[in-house]
DNA sequence: TTGTAGGCGTTATCAG
DNA sequence: CTGATAACGCCTACAA
């Protein structure tokens, strides 16, 4: 078969597109005098941009970033990934990030990683053909193949969420397994004697459980459950991980849930099964979400400064993309808060 | 200028910026060959596609989509716009669409609006900017310029989530006052004759809302208490709308919350002030979400089938942008489900 | 099956 | 302050 002139073109780009060259003709000015007023208006009189600005209007022109990344090297994205959106463990640094960024003009595009670690492979590759002028992850442990990826890629990174000896670039986190030490320190300082701990399948929720559950060993006292969960773990999850572990509990039980979720679902079993909280079961969770507080009653949970992270990362990413020479890592602070649950 | 690369080719040191030319030297081949390699590789030999995808690995190429995306015309790429990630809402449809359209080929990049009117304007139009191949909104009333700016750009576009009379390019919803009314009818039907609502300050929970009530004063009956809340909802918002509205409850009251995290709170703050339900206050939420069935007891609400919307815009997406002339509205079922709480 | 020529729309660079 | 020129890295179109 032969092809035909006269054949409709596949559905290709804009029939109408606007470009540079189209507002410079209409401005009676050079394309690069547009380029000008957009990107650096401080360079043209303003009697020029006025006019531009005027063309740009009328015609209803949207710059080509696709164009001028390729020609600036700069592609003024920044890719964030995060695990899952199905939680609100990540919502307050993305939006704080996304913000911060958005103010120093760029655009935080978001992409979700699964907890399947083979996803984030796939993912990287992907996005690094973009060319993303920074790269936001959550957590600081990857694959060889993306470390190798990265470290090629000289794009600057910034890990939250998440504690490393090596971080790729910067890191702006907290130690997940200090964070499990703390809360058994803190249900030890509660005279309580035998522990127990649900957590997600997810290694920052694990180093959670086994920092905490190491900790309650090196004071030689009992862990009469453990038990992993999916990851992201839901409220169902915590129900049926009490279930599980009902009938190995001691007369007065201190539960580590990893997430706020786990927590609220062994509360509510533990109400369904007639085992009263905190006399019989005391529970701490994870993450300060709405429903640990706004429950009735509330509940104890450790507490992240998640807007922190947001910001810290979005300052330290700057400093990086702008060539300060910074890497290295910031660790935050986690905060236990003590409701009617223990 | 001769195109001749004088880069000498590294032997495993990682290399700044690998180009489809470096590869392509490596090989011995075109670069047009390496191209074709990776985007059609049924046009390359076997033999030579082999030589060439080991000079790839070797070199560790990871192929640039900008300069793709300009030449071709075609980014590849489809832009996904969610008012938050802050609610559970969301999440069903954007990964079914995301997974269903990366099997297609398309990454799809998320963007935050916010709830704010004046934020999802320059949202689109720096998405535009990149050219997305594609266009995922979140509801279907937009402002007069972002819907020229859409004809402008010729854009394929799938709104979800609403409905409307005339929407941009293809719509995937349903009828958020036809749902309301549902909800008044389920309630009715129950032998409720005094009704109150709080609905958050978003347009399609207010279409909800008004749904619910207009349907309620066609059958004559009382509505003793509206209310607007934040939007997106929390908890909180719940208890504190019921202790808004608790001087007007009847003996028996009929609430309508616009998600389930206003019922919730609705419910809770009930509990905690003596109010029984379903006997004096039957509560009906929206969402389906896990806490509607997980919490204890369970409580009523209604559920639209997230994965399908995603599925279905996904379905829709491609072919627009394949060029099948099917622009409409595929508009979906809900379903109330019936619990503990009414 | 593979190669060559040219251009996608913008900006860096240097000259005026 | 403004303009001309030459890339940026890849892919469409056509040729061999």
């Amino acid at each position: 078969m032969s092809k035909t002139t006269i054949n409709p073109p596949p559905n290709r780009g804009p029939l109408v597109s606007v470009k540079i060259t189209d507002v410079a003709a209409l401005a009676g000015v050079a394309p690069m005098t547009v380029s000008r007023v957009l990107n650096t208006p401080d360079r043209v009189s303003e009697l020029t941009a006025a006019r531009v600005r005027a063309a740009i209007d009328q015609l209803g022109y949207v710059p080509n970033l696709i164009a001028g990344g390729l020609s600036s090297r700069r592609s003024r994205m920044i890719a964030a990934i995060v695990p899952t959106i199905a939680s609100p463990m990540f919502n307050e640094p993305v939006q704080t990030f996304t913000a911060l960024m958005g103010e120093a003009g760029y655009h935080v595009m978001l992409a979700l990683s699964g907890y399947t670690p083979g996803g984030e492979d796939r993912l990287v590759r992907a996005i690094l053909a973009r060319r993303p002028d920074g790269l936001l992850l959550t957590g600081a442990h990857h694959s060889a193949a993306i470390r190798a990826l990265l470290a090629d890629a000289r794009v600057p990174v910034v890990e939250i969420w998440d504690t490393a000896e090596h971080p790729t670039d910067v890191l702006v986190g907290f130690d997940h397994a200090e964070l499990g030490a703390a809360v058994a320190e803190f249900f030890i300082a509660g005279g309580h004697t035998h522990f127990a701990v649900l957590s997600a399948r997810d290694p920052r929720a694990a180093a959670r459980g086994t920092g905490f559950v190491a900790r309650i060993r090196q004071h030689g006292l009992t862990v009469v459950a453990e038990r992993v969960l999916n990851a992201p773990s839901s409220i169902e999850d915590g129900r049926q991980g009490l279930r599980d572990i009902v009938a190995s509990l001691a007369p007065r039980t201190a539960l580590f849930g990893s997430s706020d979720m786990v927590a609220f679902g062994a509360l509510i079993e533990a109400r369904k099964l007639g085992i009263s909280s905190p006399g019989q079961l005391a529970v701490c969770g994870f993450g300060d979400f709405e429903i640990s507080r706004s429950t009735e009653p509330p509940f104890t949970t450790v507490r992240v400064d998640g807007a922190a992270i947001g910001r810290i990362a979005a300052e330290q990413l700057l400093a990086r993309i702008n060539g300060a020479a910074t890497p290295g890592r910031v660790l935050l602070p986690f905060e236990i808060i003590p409701r009617s649950s223990t």
